[in-house]
DNA sequence: CATTCAATTGAAACTTAATCTCAATTTCAG
DNA sequence: CTGAAATTGAGATTAAGTTTCAATTGAATG
């Protein structure tokens, strides 16, 4: 399914679904969770597929721009990612002892941006809130922030 | 003011308010708006004073450190920063035509990420919400995206 | 004032993610 | 097939940010 829509984002700009992008692609929606570009590149080099860095870059580039795959950070190390398709949008608390990411939902948030942009004659096409602390098993203890 | 709190901050580790610290310092409170490290370094260049790039970063840090300064959002070319001292906490709606950075402070959203939190067990400390699409002057005229 | 020693600095090297270059290869419409 | 256009990958490049380390500074002490 996922493949149908990226084929046709493809089609409308003359490109190609080559066997580098689809196994990229096939690889970003193998899991449900978080990744990072290099991330992602070792696990196609690890599944019999091969693309280069660079055709990863570039594939991811084009995941996002048909919507099928989201930046969800930027961390000091670099970006993640994640699979959008299928997936309600949603938003994320960061946890600054262990790094880990909890996804949340809230429908309050949701016509909270609405409001907000409208009382800016702002046009929101999309938001990220992204709420840092500490998660339920890092409080407490005293941990370093990374 | 600032600068009382910086030192204090840094006397507490130990830590010397030296002439570059200072410069960075008093750079960084000489107006209100966002900034980017690179783009401070030049302005403490042009301004008669001097600190090295390390030192305008390491600078940096410390004041985010301290409170001081916030760091806003993280883009393609880097960090872009916001001294935060005498300025409530506020969010940003980015114009992804313009650029533009528009702030924005909303009681509700506050209110909203305690309950947030408190739903999912989390400690949070801080959030940011961040608004993408068009601002009111952008809105209409078929500009790409930056 | 001299001594001392940890803190600090700056220039340059380094790191790292991400992008770009370009010759070689693939794709596909005709 | 054939040729134009798209694509690829290896490696070079870029740029933000960090680290290294020898030289300097400066506060505290004798």
């Amino acid at each position: 399914m996922e493949q149908k829509i990226f084929q046709e984002f493809l089609g409308e700009r003359g490109l190609k679904l080559t066997k580098e992008r689809a196994a990229v692609l096939r690889e970003v929606f193998s899991f449900h969770g978080h990744f990072e570009p290099e991330h992602l590149y070792f696990r196609i080099r690890g599944s019999g597929s091969k693309a280069s860095r660079a055709s990863v870059y570039r594939t991811l580039s084009l995941l996002v721009e048909s919507g099928l795959v989201e930046k969800v950070t930027r961390t000091d190390r670099g970006n993640v990612y994640e699979h959008t398709y299928g997936h309600r949008h949603h938003d994320h608390m960061i946890c600054d002892a262990c790094g880990g990411i909890i996804e949340f939902y809230s429908e309050k948030l949701e016509s909270l941006q609405a409001e907000i942009c409208e009382q800016n004659s702002f046009s929101g096409s999309s938001h990220t809130l992204e709420i840092r602390g500490r998660c339920e098993t890092c409080q407490g203890k005293g941990l370093e922030d990374r």
